[in-house]
DNA sequence: ACCCACCCCTGGGCGC
DNA sequence: TGCGCCCAGGGGTGGG
C-alpha cells in the first residue's frame, strides 16, 4: 500500500540507481502491467530501448523517469508494485512484470507487482509533468503546495473529510493509512462534513498530514505486509509508530479507549471513538 | 462541476 | 487437508 513516503523512498532509489544510465533491453512479462500504454507492449519497449534515463520525478503517488528522447517512463505502484534495482543474475521474482537492462551491464530495473493494480507507460513530455498525471494535485510536502488554495477548495466541497483527504485532485500522496493517522492526530471523525470546516481547522489538519508524511518518510515508510519495499528491497519502519491504523481493539494512545475499525468506502477506517467523535448528523 | 459506487487483481488467513 | 470466502485498497470510469 505505497503512499507518498513509500513512493518517495522508491523515487530516491531510482535517482541513485538508474538516473544517467542507458536502457538496453526491455521485456514485458505480463501485458496487464503496461495496459495504460494503449499502443501495446511492443511499442512500449521500442520507445525505451536505447534511451537514457535523465532523472526520477514524483507527483503524489506517481513516478516518472524523463528520457533523453523527450518521452517519460511513468509508473504507479498501485497496491503491491515494486521497482527493484537488482543484479542481473538475481533469480526472477514470482510476480516480475517488466524488466529493463542497461548497456553498462550493471544492475537492472524490475517492476514486480503481485496484484497488478500498478503499471508502467511511456508518455510524451520528458521532464514536464506527463499529461496522464496532469490531474493529480501537488502533495503537502511539495514546496509549491498552496495551503490557502486547499483551504478554499476543501471548504467548497460537500463531502466527508476522509473522502476529501483521499481525493488526489485536491491534495496528493495521502492514502488510507496516512488519512487515518492524520485524522487521529487532528481528533477528527472521518465523516466530518468538509463544508463546515473553519479555515483554521483545515490549516491545522494539513499540518498534521504534513507531519505524518514527513515522519514516515524519515522512517523509510510503512511496510505492512512486505509488499512495499525500497528499490533495494528494504522495508520501512513506520508501522511501529502508527497510532490507529491496523490497531482495531487496541487502546488509543491518548485515552486508552479501544480503537475501532469501520467499513468505509469499501475499505477500513480506524479511529478512536472517544477522541474522534462522530458528527451529530450524517452528511446529507 | 461534483459526488460516489463499482471494478480491476492475487495471496494470505480463516472457518467449516 | 482442502475448498471457498473475505480482505487488503488506488484510481479510472461512468452514471446520477
Amino acid at each position: 500500500m505505497p503512499e507518498l513516503p513509500e513512493v518517495e523512498v522508491v523515487r530516491r532509489g531510482l535517482e541513485r540507481g538508474v538516473a544517467g544510465r542507458r536502457i538496453c533491453e526491455v521485456s514485458v512479462a505480463h501485458p496487464r502491467a503496461v495496459r495504460r500504454h494503449v499502443a501495446g507492449a511492443e511499442d512500449f519497449a521500442g520507445l525505451l530501448r536505447g534511451r537514457r534515463i535523465e532523472s526520477a520525478q514524483r507527483r503524489g503517488k506517481y513516478l516518472w523517469l524523463p528520457l533523453d528522447s523527450g518521452d517519460a517512463l511513468t509508473g504507479h505502484l498501485g497496491m503491491s508494485g515494486q521497482l527493484l534495482v537488482v543484479p542481473p543474475d538475481k533469480p526472477t521474482e514470482t510476480h516480475l512484470r517488466v524488466r529493463l537492462t542497461f548497456d553498462d551491464g550493471g544492475r537492472e530495473l524490475r517492476f514486480v507487482d503481485q496484484r497488478t493494480f500498478g503499471g508502467l507507460q511511456v508518455v510524451a513530455g520528458g521532464s514536464e509533468l506527463p499529461s496522464t498525471i496532469g490531474h493529480i494535485a501537488r502533495d503537502p510536502l511539495d514546496p509549491d503546495f498552496d495551503d490557502e488554495d486547499l483551504v478554499r477548495r476543501l471548504r467548497r466541497r460537500r463531502t466527508g473529510i476522509k473522502r476529501a483527504l483521499l481525493d488526489q485532485t485536491l491534495l496528493s500522496g495521502v492514502g488510507n493509512i496516512y488519512a487515518d493517522e492524520s485524522l487521529w492526530r487532528a481528533r477528527l471523525h472521518y465523516d466530518r462534513p468538509t463544508d463546515r470546516f473553519t479555515a483554521a481547522a483545515v490549516r491545522e489538519l494539513v499540518g498534521h498530514v504534513r507531519d505524518v508524511l514527513r515522519e514516515s518518510l524519515d522512517a523509510g515508510g510503512t511496510s505492512f505486509d512486505a509488499l512495499y519495499v525500497s528499490t533495494e528491497g528494504v522495508s520501512g519502519l513506520f508501522e511501529r509508530e502508527l497510532a490507529v491504523y491496523g490497531r482495531d481493539g487496541e487502546p488509543c494512545l491518548r485515552c486508552r479507549t479501544p480503537v475501532r475499525r469501520e467499513r468505509f468506502m469499501n475499505r477500513s477506517s480506524y479511529f478512536c471513538p472517544r477522541c474522534q467523535r462522530r458528527p451529530r448528523a450524517a452528511t446529507c
